[in-house]
DNA sequence: ACTATGTGTGAACAATTGATCATATGTGAG
DNA sequence: CTCACATATGATCAATTGTTCACACATAGT
């Protein structure tokens, strides 16, 4: 810790208040934009969307959409891993059977204005 | 083309219109969601986010976005090559320069709803 | 207890992808 | 024309990703 000499570094207190703010809202920006692409990521795959869509008309089981896209539970389940993961579905367990579905509005309206956006392309 | 033995094939005619337009329709919808996919996938890129992010404020040129994100020109040039080839921002030549902006009003919410539901994480 | 069924997980492999470097195009100024 | 500058592209390489197979876990019924 001896960092004395290194003029980059306080002495005491020399904290630039408004400055450090600026930095910090810039960095918080940053993250918020780091994990938008993350849950742009996660919602840019076949699979996944075709998921999604059927989950967006009605809450589902995983072998009801395994069965829905013609798709092995594994994999159904996989993809699901990673939507829950995402924080992009809820899920919610009954019996032997997990039953999911969007986890708000906001994933519903990506998906609308998506399909708005690739429908007029 | 020998198929008379075939009995899963038409003899004369037998169009089956109902069936067939449902099948269209959703081969259609199937399209649609792979295109959707597509555009996300395109959007799910820390660099194209912040990149959009910044056109979501204003049209710039490239070299202003290299400036401002502290990249490259060729790294923003190839990824804006990305999002044009998805349709996803605009681009309009002045001289030397050639000025990006956001496709449609589809992909500023995306954009926003996506950032909404981020924050709300 | 055992069995069947629904779901989750780990490993391995093929395929895709983003960053970088070098180079090419195009445009305006001198 | 030549030069400088803005932008675009091609190739290469490391890293990430989706799928598959195999197996593990949990729950309900017998």
């Amino acid at each position: 810790m001896k960092s004395q000499g290194n003029r980059d570094v306080c002495q005491t207190e020399c904290v630039h208040t408004e400055r450090v703010a600026r930095v910090r809202d810039a960095m918080h920006a940053e993250n918020l934009l780091l994990e938008l692409a993350e849950v742009f990521k996660v919602l840019g795959d076949h699979t996944r969307v075709r998921i999604l869509h059927a989950l967006s008309l009605t809450e589902l089981c995983v072998c009801d959409i395994a069965t829905l896209l013609a798709l092995s539970s594994s994999a159904v389940s996989h993809q699901l891993r990673i939507l829950r993961a995402a924080k992009i579905v809820r899920f919610r367990k009954e019996g032997k059977n997990v039953y999911y579905s969007l986890d708000d509005a906001h994933v519903f309206n990506l998906i609308s204005e998506g399909m708005a956006h690739v429908r007029e392309g």
